[in-house]
DNA sequence: GTCGATATCTATCGATCGGTAGGTTGCAAG
DNA sequence: CTTGCAACCTACCGATCGATAGATATCGAC
């Protein structure tokens, strides 16, 4: 059965995805990008091993070349986009900044992601939990909540210094981190606006809440 | 391919799935819950037409005495999840509440349907935009839509009568819903919190950032 | 010019899947 | 006692899928 998950036109990426066996190979990375738009539009088992080699131009078994299977190109993607957040993350949160902006920033750093890395981001969103491999399954679970305990310190730091009241600090982070994920949901690159405003408006919205 | 997408141990429905050819019959109801548990724990790809009846204990042939293909099982079983989430929104927001009061009664609502009925919920949280019938799959938008609007119609309501302050009420409905729709993704039964519980207190978090 | 590594190909396998054809059983109505 | 139908069965089909075996092509190093 082939089935319609979302209908994702993908930009270019500009940073190259690490880790597995696509290490500086233009073939691999390619095979990446192509798979990450099928995955996005079509789901995991709704893209065959011969829809990429089509869209990379190739024949499915020179796929076996670059990868051992199909559940490697999947869980490589899943990775890189997790790496990736995290990383976009560490670089827009640091510094002097009030926790208000340090949350805004948070959710602005996911939304860059999410538009610089579509296909990625909703390959990695929507199948996060279906990777097969033990091993890459637990590190993107770390890696996920790495990602989670950053932003319940960040609220942790706003209610030390005053700027929220006393609240329910895992709660607030899964609320903020529920309108980010759900965005991979109806979000598209070529709607009216972009996901970092969105982003930027939802903690606007929800952080009024966390004001004493 | 079989991948867990959920840990789900389903609670028995009191309520009766409507619709498609299970009317009123006890065994096409059976083949609903089995394989609503089935969809919502392996995914609809992840779930063979052969699994679902060895959970019911009948040959595979006879799943098609009840229903015409394996897509109709799924989309029977999305339509009625729909349609019973709406049905206790309507049942549950109504007279003469403040906004406050019935935004919280609309995220009650939307738990009870989730923990009393966790597989169904499941699996049209997770597939409603999966569903192949696009007469279905037409008639689950427009009740989507339609739930969405009724939530709308609340916030609207408290910013006309001046319990809540200005705000864009599209963004604020989906804040709201987001929070509850991402709890399919990580809400077990068996977990520690009510449903119920989580969904309120979503709701009381958020909407203080609602008030003037 | 030869060798070896990398990249790609052709051809095929075994398993699984959704779905169908057509027979068998059991029971209720006439 | 027979007819008819719902419920279920056995057996099978055609298609697709992930993956493999093994041949070929390209190309830089020596």
């Amino acid at each position: 059965m082939r089935r319609a998950v979302a209908d994702v036109s993908a930009p270019s990426n500009a940073w190259e995805p690490t880790g597995g066996s696509s290490e500086g190979n233009p073939r691999a990375a390619e095979i990446l990008r192509e798979s990450a738009k099928l995955f996005a539009a079509n789901g995991y088992d709704g893209t065959s091993v011969q829809d990429i080699a089509s869209a990379v131009g190739i024949k499915k078994a020179s796929i076996y070349h670059f990868f051992s299977d199909k559940a490697e190109i999947h869980s490589t993607i899943v990775l890189a986009s997790i790496t990736r957040l995290t990383a976009l993350v560490h670089e827009k949160v640091q510094g002097r900044m009030t926790a208000c902006d340090k949350a805004e920033a948070f959710a602005r750093a996911h939304a860059q992601h999410i538009s610089e890395s579509a296909p990625f981001y909703f390959t990695a969103a929507l199948g996060y939990n279906e990777i097969a491999d033990p091993n890459a399954k637990a590190k993107v679970q770390r890696m996920r909540d790495g990602y989670e305990e950053t932003l319940r310190g960040i609220i942790r730091e706003g209610i030390e210094n005053g700027e929220f009241r006393e609240l329910d600090v895992k709660l607030a982070a899964r609320a903020i981190i529920s309108c980010l994920n759900w965005m991979a949901r109806w979000w598209r690159p070529n709607g009216p606006e972009t996901a970092e405003s969105i982003a930027s408006n939802y903690v606007k919205l929800i952080i009024r809440g966390f004001l004493p």
